[in-house]
RNA sequence: GCCGAUGUAGCUCAGUUGGUCAGAGCAGCUGAUUUGUAAUCAGCAGGUCGUGGGUUCGACUCCCUCUAUCGGCUCCA
């Protein structure tokens, strides 16, 4: 029987073979190493028995395979510290996670965070007995009887859900769990735990169903594995755009003005507004005219667009005129204004494609617990654009929308990002409004123009919106959690419901597809993104002051202030810091603030009519002129925003 | 909305078993200093201890309500 290893060699095995076997026959240390295996593309127990010609690859932590079930076996090895500390407790399911692992618990004494060192204890003491998973097969009507006796909820409904056939336990020590696995060959090379938090989770993810205690951890098999982990999320934190908002000045929330509505700062302004232009700018290239739409509209609007039947009861509550008890919405979106504008005057298949570009500000009621920071607010401002355009111009168009997705996330440095193709839910499609054929046409054209994009796109079923397929691009925040930034959504609904037409070359009347796009999403999620990934070091264009000038005396605030108003002049955004303060104290504290340049101007400078540059984090550039130093700055600028090609 | 945790000055945080515990640093203000590349010194002022109830001779401290925030779940036009 022969072993294909991935770097393509072959050797000679006995049939019946396992994984584990094939690593001690190569090293020992491999052995002790190797924590699953893959067996032709399917994972497999370590100890599964190998009976035929096989390609098999031995995952060690390095592998992302590895840690799956490094981290799932730390799942089981807490569940049976926890079945050791709380006998009555019962377990739904206990996944690894992208860092980590978790268990749902159903337990009668409540666990809170207070008891996690306790079982972090537990866990350690049972991994150091080099527990092993011993799997055993057995019928479904075997398992059933099994939890049938405990007395199981949690594991009768997930059997139920399995088909016939062979179904496996796994145990380790005292614990037994229905598992597919697979699971490491021992507990003792788990070496390092931390449970970070406990939360509650739906049965099910079904928020009908009982609420169960998620217990969350993470594990490795090196203590100093887990203090980089520790100090890396440490420093993470210190990234968080709510504390850096705070910090920097750019945004505030009061109670008083309500959750979720946040309020922008003088200096959060200025960096949203230049963020803004950028994008006109972009835009304007693209041919987008700006529009302007009020921020209510007649509840009738939206009864038109579908949006009042699907959102209308979990929405800000209608606005009534005091006399005529007219009723308007505060708009959730601006797509129904747009399709009016569209409608303001007859359109011609020549005027297609028609881009209505808004900064459109709107409210959505998100449920309490579901605020978070800039990410997830009620107020926000979406950077929104509809394209109307001709059957034979969607594909085309919806490719440019990608370009100018891709042009901004590159010049912002946006490296890392998903693209991530949402589509209809497969089996429950009552969620949704329009034909099967326009959902089908529409799905079709995202897919071929994301493909003719070359963006390498994952697809989700049940992501779309309610009237069209989306392509989203995600980005994952300082702590890795994921948030949707740009989204493009083609969309046949909108233009039947009000009844949008162009008149076409055959004289006759035709529909016009939309598209929606906002590739920044909304600008508070962006700018908070924009924060964690730059820690607050935004680009030279961006930043909200370029430049700080620091008298060495107070002696010299006349003279700061005059290069000040130069620089002012030739468009460097900068200030005088004229504290009676020592430099030293001037230069730590425009430091803090992330002030990229700070010039320094004393008695030298002032007689030479110079400033001496400092640059963050780069030390001393030497003296120039202001009108060097602004001609440095436009130069620097420049490079970093490039022509689109 | 649900589960859990938290809420002390503008910010970051101390406050022992309920009894001079209303504090510190930074920021602010006043004065001195007039400074050459990451914190000059001194003084002053700042808080119904998130809100409203309750228990108690007495509550920042214990209990309940509400509210906001944080970690998740659900949701996300």
């Amino acid at each position: 029987m022969n072993i294909t290893f991935p770097d393509g060699s072959t050797k000679e095995y006995n049939s019946g073979i396992t994984g584990l076997e094939i690593a001690e026959s190569i090293s020992p240390r491999l052995a002790k190493e190797v924590l699953s295996v893959t067996v032709n593309g399917d994972l497999h127990d370590l100890r599964f028995p190998i009976t035929c010609d096989a390609t098999v690859i031995l995952h060690k932590w390095e592998d992302a395979e590895g840690k799956k079930a490094f981290w799932h076996s730390s799942s089981h090895l807490m569940a049976e510290a926890l079945q050791e500390l709380y006998p009555k407790i019962k377990f739904g399911i206990g996944p690894s996670i992208d860092m980590g692992f978790y268990y749902d618990v159903d337990s009668p004494t409540p666990i809170t965070e207070a008891d996690l060192a306790k079982i972090e204890a537990k866990m350690l003491e049972l991994a150091r007995t080099g527990e092993t998973f011993v799997r055993k097969d057995v019928t479904k009507a075997q398992a059933m009887d099994t939890y049938t006796k405990k007395g199981d909820e949690y594991k009768l409904d997930l059997i139920g859900g399995l088909e016939d056939g062979t179904i496996s336990f796994y145990t380790n020590g005292s614990f037994t769990d229905l598992c597919r696995g697979p699971h490491i060959q021992s507990t003792d090379i788990i070496k390092a735990i931390k449970l970070t938090s406990v939360a509650g989770a739906y049965w099910r993810g079904d928020e009908k169903n009982k609420m169960l205690t998620r217990i969350y951890g993470i594990t490795f098999p090196k203590k100093s594995l887990l203090d980089e982990y520790l100090t890396m999320l440490e420093e993470a934190k210190l990234r968080d755009h709510r504390k850096l908002g705070k910090e920097l000045e750019l945004f505030h929330f009061s109670a008083r003005v309500g959750q979720g509505l946040p309020l922008w700062l003088p200096k959060g302004a200025a960096l949203r507004e230049r963020l803004e232009n950028f994008l006109k700018n972009v835009q304007k290239s693209y041919g987008y005219e700006q529009v302007i739409t009020p921020h209510i509209g007649m509840k009738d609007l939206y009864v038109t667009s579908g949006h009042y039947a699907k959102y209308g009861a979990d929405s800000f509550q209608p606005i009534h005129t005091p006399a005529e008890g007219e009723e308007f919405l505060l708009k959730p979106m601006n797509c129904p204004h747009h399709c009016e504008i569209y409608k303001a005057k007859p359109r011609s298949y020549r005027d297609l494609p028609i881009r209505f570009a808004e900064f459109g500000t709107v409210y959505r009621y998100e449920q309490s617990g579901e605020l978070h920071g800039l990410t997830r607010v009620r107020g926000f401002t979406q950077d929104d654009a509809h394209l109307f355009v001709r059957p034979d111009q969607l594909k085309d168009e919806f490719k440019k929308v990608i370009d100018i997705v891709l042009y901004i996330f590159k010049t912002l440095d946006f490296k890392e990002f998903n693209a991530q193709i949402s589509l209809r839910d497969k089996v429950n499609r009552d969620k949704y409004i329009g034909t099967d054929e326009n959902w089908e046409k529409a799905e079709n054209a995202i897919i071929e123009a994301s493909a003719e994009k070359g963006l390498n796109t994952v697809v989700e079923y049940g992501e779309a919106a309610f009237y069209g397929p989306k392509l989203d691009f995600m980005v994952r925040d300082a702590i890795g959690r994921k948030w949707q930034l740009g989204t493009i959504q083609v969309d046949y609904n909108l233009p039947e419901r009000f009844e949008l037409t162009y008149t076409g070359a055959d004289d006759k009347q035709h529909r016009p597809i939309m598209i929606h796009r906002a590739p920044f999403g909304s600008m508070e999620r962006f700018v908070a993104v924009l924060l964690e990934h730059t820690a607050g070091r935004f680009p030279l264009w961006l930043t909200p002051e370029q430049a700080v000038i620091l008298p060495i005396s107070e002696k010299f605030n006349d003279y700061a202030d005059s290069v000040a108003k130069k620089l002012n002049i030739l468009s460097v955004r900068c200030s005088v810091d004229s504290r009676n303060e020592k430099i030293g104290r001037k230069i730590r504290d425009n430091e803090i603030k992330r002030i990229p340049f700070l010039l320094i101007v004393g008695e030298n400078e002032a007689g030479e009519g110079t400033i001496s540059v400092r640059k963050q984090g780069d030390g001393d550039k030497g003296a120039m002129t202001p009108e060097a130093f602004a001609k440095f700055i436009d130069d620097l600028v420049k490079t970093e925003i490039k022509p689109i090609e």
